[in-house]
Order: structure tokens, then C-alpha cells, then sequence
RNA sequence: GGGCGAGUAGCUCAGCACGGAUAGAGCAUCAGCCUUCUAAGCUGAGGGUCAAGGGUUCAAAUCCCUUCCCGCCCGCCA
């Protein structure tokens, strides 16, 4: 017999003795389904229901003595996984697993259906949208923004495993004037091929160029207050001139051939935030000139995004440009359909979205679990000068996405909420309410380096690229310290597959609602709760499996009986479980804690217990089975969290 | 000022959605385990007013209220 999910057959058995016991003992008492507890440890069994303390006070009965009353009228010819129903501590009751029927439905199960053991498919599998990474293309991803792609792809993946029909898009804003800065220091040298990887080398004409054009515009306005006199402002602009200033000292003795290059370059223009502007406004109007050479320096830039989450196993089934809701009529006809709402003022040509009167209007605050007194500010749609600002944009290509998906989920830094939230109530306006419903923030907070924020503007941040490389590097020796004997090219593959996979897990093994610090401790932690920890586990399993052969005939596993193996099994039986909450709850750090406990579980079973040289070759062949078992969910996984499962490392 | 999120062992974090049995890991500290299947491992010890106070309940780290502290947001930036 197989089932898909092992603990859950065992969960319904133990739902309908109980509820069977209840109407023939107290058929007064009416009661919905009765969830039942995991315990806290196996002597109590495995599954618990605290009914009888609930019950205790309207019946008028001590709870011990209601449990008791039940335990007396479950009907044991119903078991089959059941092997006992007892009442233990203050009232509560206790179901226990026949171990020997449940360890033989688990494990063959598990054999049976391998690489698709625990990926229960939903019953109303929907087309979703998973949006991550989004980075903006102007340097390279640095380590702030990889806890985005991290998460966004692990959820794709549970999704998909899910039986959805996932699409993953990466939303490429291009349209900000930070594009336009870069494009224009990089149009300044010329359009200059990559010396480097092509991020990187963008990333330095960004931080350059908008240096220097921020100097330059900071000195003059200061003329401008010493001609006005306006001391305040004078006070205040010298603070920022002198905050530049140092910035581009480090600058230039970091890089001082292109610090000089572009001053020098720069310097021809009279007013350079002038020429950034129009080059801004020529690509929001779609002019071919601008739109060549802006795509040309974000594709750039682009390329060397896809080889780094290429490193990582990420890719993306769609690449979105903003530019291209601007150009075609998208986000002109949001911005028609929105003002025949009562929601839109116009002041002096300024167009503000009164957010929270939508809420009032179409009572939505308790539906959105927003207090009352939580007044959401209006949002800005129109600017005076009639280009439209980035959630207006985002508006249109939300609704675009609705065009392609059922559900949209969006992968964005909490620091947002407030903007996903008018984005959302914009939809209400409009009617989009299925849309609107359908429209999931997934909020996570900040990385940040000790003591500072990163800043891209300013140059100050460690890139993702980097943290790999130090990771593989780590790794290397490592694996060079612990298995010398291996040659060189193993060496290396090993050391590749442990550093993606340490910084992988690190990223999404931390709830994302808190703040992380990043530290490189953290990150080149190859102990205990982190990836090479699981890998490993999993390779000192293979070992084991590679040293033998499994018969084909279902051992004896009844004589899996020592406490850690029972709990192993238990383990293995509720992966389903974990999967399920994981994706329903849309929690991917729960998979990296089942795949750890689970690794804990097998070393300390490996520790306690010999497999190969067990006291008898049945014993042999039932731990046998139990370690394949355990390889293979170990390895489903962490293919979950697109962490590789090594049979050698 | 208002909103949102967080506060659990010296440090880093689980547990909280759905209240339940002695609050769990790792790091660090201390004491042990490699002539036995991979020691990136295992066993054990010490370490907690679950930010504070109140409330609901047979039962609260978990739910409600108040306060404190930290982060983020409240732009014609993205």
C-alpha cells in the first residue's frame, strides 16, 4: 500500500475513531471536526486532542475522567494504523502508530514514489506570477538585494511543486532617472566594452558619473544661494558638497583612470543633470536614439545579473521592461480608466489618489485587517509636468500580469508595504476586486552591513558575486583540509556546489520578517544548521547505500525499533505535512528546518547505530531501507531549496 | 506625530497563523567520543522573569490592552 501522505492517513484514522467514540459515549455533544496535536514526545504518542479540558467544564466532569469515559468506548476493530488510544496527564488523549504497519506504509511509499515523495498537488492547481529579484539595472546585485531572488525562487519551486503553473518575472525598471544617469556616463566614454564581468563594470560608470553630477549640481545651487543669500540653505548644501566630496575622493583612488576620464568628460557639458533629463524624458517618449542606448546599457548590465543567478540556479520564464507599459498605451489607459473613478484630484495638474478614501468608501479596512485609524496617505499618479511616477507604472503592469495569472506574488522589501497597499487599493478603485484579492506583497526586511545601510549610490556594499566567491573559496579549503585525497577537479566541484549552497540557505532559513545583519560568520557557517551540514548527511548516507545492495522484498520493520529510529520514521512521514504548510503559508524557511531536524535525527541515529554491521541481516536489510528512505527525502528537499544533494563530498 | 514590522539563553535563531504536557537548536564555554558504515559528525553539562505590566482562559512565548525599545515607511524618488 502507498500513500502520498503517510502521517495524514494516519491523522484521518485517528479523526474517525475519535469522532466515532464521542457520538456513542456523549451523542449530545455535537463538535466539528477535532484537530488533533503533534505531542511532544513519542512515549505520549503521536498525535493528541485536548478535548476532554474544553468539554470538563460545560459536562461538569473532571477532564482525566472524560478521557478516560472515551478512551473506554473507541471500537479497536476500526484500527489499522491505530495501535493504542490512551488518557495520560491531566485529560488529555493520546493516539499511538503501530510502528510496524506505519514504518512499512512510510518507507515503501517513499520508495515508490522517490523524487515525488512529499509534493502533494493542491486540488485547484492556479496560474501564479512569482515577481522577484527586480533589481534595478545599474550595478551589480549585491548581497542587501540576494535575499530576494533567494526567496523568490524557492517559493516558485514549492509552488510549482504544488502543482501550480508557475511564471517567475523579473521586472526591469528602466525608466527611473538613475537609467538615465548611467546611460549617460556610459554614452560620455564612448559605449565602451566590458573589460569585466559587464555588472560590475556598469555598476562602476553608475557610481562614478552620478558622483559627479551630483557635485556638480550641489555646486550649483550653492552659487545660487550666495547669490540669494539664503544662508539656511547655503549651511546645508556645504554639508552635502562635503559628503560628496569624500565619497568621490575614495572614488577616485579607487578607480582613477575612469574618475579622471569621466570628470574630464563630463565637464563639456554646461549642465549635465540637464542632459540627464532629456535624455530621461527621450526614452519615457520612446525616441530611438535614447531607447538604443538605454536597453544597450541595462542589457548589459542584464547579462551579468543572469550569469550570477545562473551560479545560483535562479532563472526567470519572463523578463518585463517597465519602458514598455510607457511606450505602448498601458499605462495612459489606467490612467483614463482610473480618473472616471470619484477617487482622483487634480491640482494643478498634479493627479493624487485618495487611497484611504477607496477604503472607506468600499469598507475594505477590516477585510485588509487594517486598523481604523490607520489613514493611508494619498499616492502621487501625475507629476505637474505630466509624466507619471513608478507605482502609477506599476499599476498598469500589475494589471497586465492579472492578464497572464490567477495570482500575482510579488517578492518585495518591506520597506515598500506602503506602496503595494495603494497599488492594491488602486485595483479596488477600478474594480479589479478578484485582482486585488488575488494581489500577495511578500514582505521581508533589510539586510544590512554592521553599523551602516548599503548604499549603491554611494559604492558602499558587498556584492552577491563576491559573498559566492568568498563562500567557494571557504568551501575549498575546507574540503581540501578534510579529504586530501580527492583530486583536484573533485576538489573544486565540491567546494562550488557546498558555497552556493551554504549562502543559499542562510538567506532563506531566516524568517523573512527580520532584519538580518550581515556578517561573514554567518554565511560561512558550515556547521550544524546550514547547508554542507544537510549535504553532508546526505553524502554520508549515500556512502552507506554505495557500500551495499537492497533486496527487493520489504524487510521485517518491526525490528526498526530503537526510539531514534521510530522518530525518524515519523520524520519522514510528515515531509508531506511540512511541504503543504510550507507552500500554503508561503514559508520556505520551513523547508530548511525540516531538511535540518531531519539531518540531526539521521546523525545521531548514524552515531548510535550500525547499519551494515547490524546484528542481523534482517536488521540490516530494515536500515537499509530506512537510510534509502532518508537519501531520498533529504534530497527532494533540498532540491526544494535548490540546494544540490551530493552523494560524495 | 501616525502606520507597519520586530524584541525568546552571552551571541545567532526556531516555536506564535490554529493557546495545551518539562520553551527548543546552533555558536561560544566546559567534560567526553575516530584500529567500527565520511568527526563538515556525535554524547553530556551549565546557561531563560519568552522586553515590562495588566487582562481573557482549566491552560498564554502564542490571543487582547497599555507601556518601553529597535528598524522601516509616511516624496511631483524608485
Amino acid at each position: 500500500m502507498i500513500a502520498s501522505n503517510p502521517f495524514e492517513l494516519f491523522r484521518q484514522e485517528c479523526q474517525l475513531v475519535l469522532a466515532d467514540a464521542l457520538e456513542k459515549s456523549l451523542p449530545e455533544i455535537k463538535l466539528p471536526l477535532i484537530s488533533l496535536k503533534k505531542t511532544p514526545n513519542v512515549d505520549y504518542g503521536q498525535l493528541a486532542t485536548s478535548l476532554c479540558f474544553e468539554l470538563a467544564k460545560k459536562l461538569n466532569q473532571r477532564p482525566l475522567d472524560l478521557a478516560e469515559h472515551l478512551v473506554g468506548a473507541v471500537d479497536k476493530s476500526k484500527f489499522n494504523l491505530l495501535d493504542k488510544v490512551t488518557s495520560a496527564g491531566g485529560g488529555y488523549i493520546n493516539f499511538h502508530v503501530n510502528f510496524a504497519k506505519f514504518t512499512l506504509l512510510t518507507l515503501q511509499s517513499i520508495k515508490e514514489l522517490t523524487s515525488q515523495y512529499g509534493f502533494v498537488k493542491t486540488d485547484t492547481p492556479q496560474k501564479i506570477i512569482v515577481e522577484h529579484t527586480s533589481v534595478n539595472p545599474l550595478h551589480s546585485i549585491h548581497i542587501g538585494q540576494a535575499r530576494n531572488p533567494m526567496l523568490g525562487d524557492t517559493l516558485a519551486r514549492i509552488l510549482q511543486y504544488r502543482g501550480h503553473d508557475v511564471s517567475r518575472h523579473y521586472y526591469i525598471d528602466d525608466v527611473g532617472r538613475q537609467s538615465s544617469v548611467v546611460a549617460y556616463g556610459y554614452s560620455k566614454l564612448g559605449r565602451p566594452k566590458p573589460t569585466e564581468k559587464p555588472d560590475l563594470f556598469v555598476g562602476k560608470i553608475y557610481t562614478v558619473t552620478s558622483c559627479i553630477v551630483e557635485i556638480n549640481r550641489l555646486k550649483r545651487a550653492r552659487d545660487k544661494a550666495v547669490a540669494l543669500h539664503n544662508a539656511d540653505d547655503l549651511v546645508k548644501i556645504n554639508k552635502d558638497i562635503d559628503d560628496w566630496m569624500s565619497i568621490a575622493a575614495e572614488l577616485k583612488e579607487k578607480y582613477p583612470i575612469l574618475f579622471e576620464v569621466l570628470l574630464a568628460k563630463v565637464s563639456e557639458d554646461s549642465n549635465p543633470e540637464e542632459e540627464i533629463n532629456r535624455l530621461n524624458h527621450a526614452y519615457e517618449n520612446g525616441q530611438p536614439v535614447a531607447k538604443d542606448l538605454v536597453r544597450e546599457v541595462s542589457n548589459l548590465c542584464l547579462d551579468g545579473f543572469r550569469a550570477t543567478m545562473n551560479r545560483i540556479n535562479v532563472t526567470y520564464d519572463s523578463w518585463d521592461w517597465e519602458s514598455d507599459f510607457v511606450w505602448t498605451p498601458q499605462v495612459s489607459e489606467v490612467m483614463t480608466k482610473l480618473k472616471t473613478t470619484p477617487y482622483i484630484s487634480n491640482e494643478k495638474g498634479v493627479l493624487q489618489f485618495n487611497a484611504d478614501q477607496v477604503t472607506q468608501t468600499l469598507n475594505l479596512k477590516p477585510k485588509l485587517g487594517l486598523s481604523q485609524n490607520n489613514e493611508i496617505p494619498p499616492l502621487t499618479l501625475v507629476r505637474a509636468d505630466g509624466t507619471t511616477l513608478y507605482t502609477t507604472r506599476d499599476i498598469a503592469y500589475t494589471i497586465w500580469k492579472f492578464k497572464h495569472a490567477d495570482k500575482v506574488i510579488n517578492i518585495i522589501g518591506m520597506e515598500q508595504s506602503l506602496a503595494q497597499l495603494q497599488l492594491k487599493l488602486a485595483l479596488y478603485a477600478m474594480g479589479y476586486n478578484k485582482e486585488a484579492e488575488n494581489l500577495t506583497h511578500f514582505a521581508y526586511n533589510l539586510i544590512t552591513l554592521p553599523g551602516y545601510k548599503m548604499s549603491s549610490r554611494r559604492g558602499h556594499y558587498i556584492t552577491l558575486d563576491e559573498v559566492l566567491n568568498e563562500a567557494i573559496q571557504r568551501a575549498y579549503e575546507e574540503v581540501s583540509k578534510r579529504s586530501p585525497t580527492l583530486n583536484e577537479e573533485e576538489k573544486h566541484n565540491i567546494a562550488n556546489f557546498v558555497g552556493l549552497g551554504a549562502v543559499r540557505y542562510t538567506l532563506i532559513d531566516i524568517d523573512p520578517s527580520k532584519p538580518v545583519v550581515f556578517t561573514w560568520e554567518r554565511v560561512l557557517n558550515f556547521e550544524t544548521n546550514s547547508a554542507p551540514y544537510v549535504q553532508y548527511t546526505h553524502a554520508r548516507a549515500s556512502s552507506i547505500l554505495r557500500k551495499a545492495t537492497i533486496k527487493p522484498q520489504p524487510p521485517q520493520f518491526g525490528l526498526l525499533s530503537e526510539r531514534i529510529e521510530k522518530e525518524l520514521v515519523l520524520t519522514l512521514a510528515g515531509f508531506p505535512d511540512t511541504f503543504i504548510e510550507a507552500t500554503e503559508y508561503l514559508k520556505p524557511n520551513m523547508v530548511a528546518d525540516y531538511v535540518n531536524s531531519l539531518a540531526d535525527k539521521f546523525n545521531t541515529f548514524y552515531n548510535a547505530y550500525p547499519v551494515l554491521k547490524a546484528d542481523s541481516q534482517d536488521l540490516i536489510d530494515a536500515r537499509l531501507t530506512l537510510v534509502k528512505a532518508i537519501q531520498t527525502v533529504m534530497k527532494n528537499a533540498l532540491n526544494l531549496i535548490g540546494v544540490v544533494a551530493p552523494e560524495k563530498m
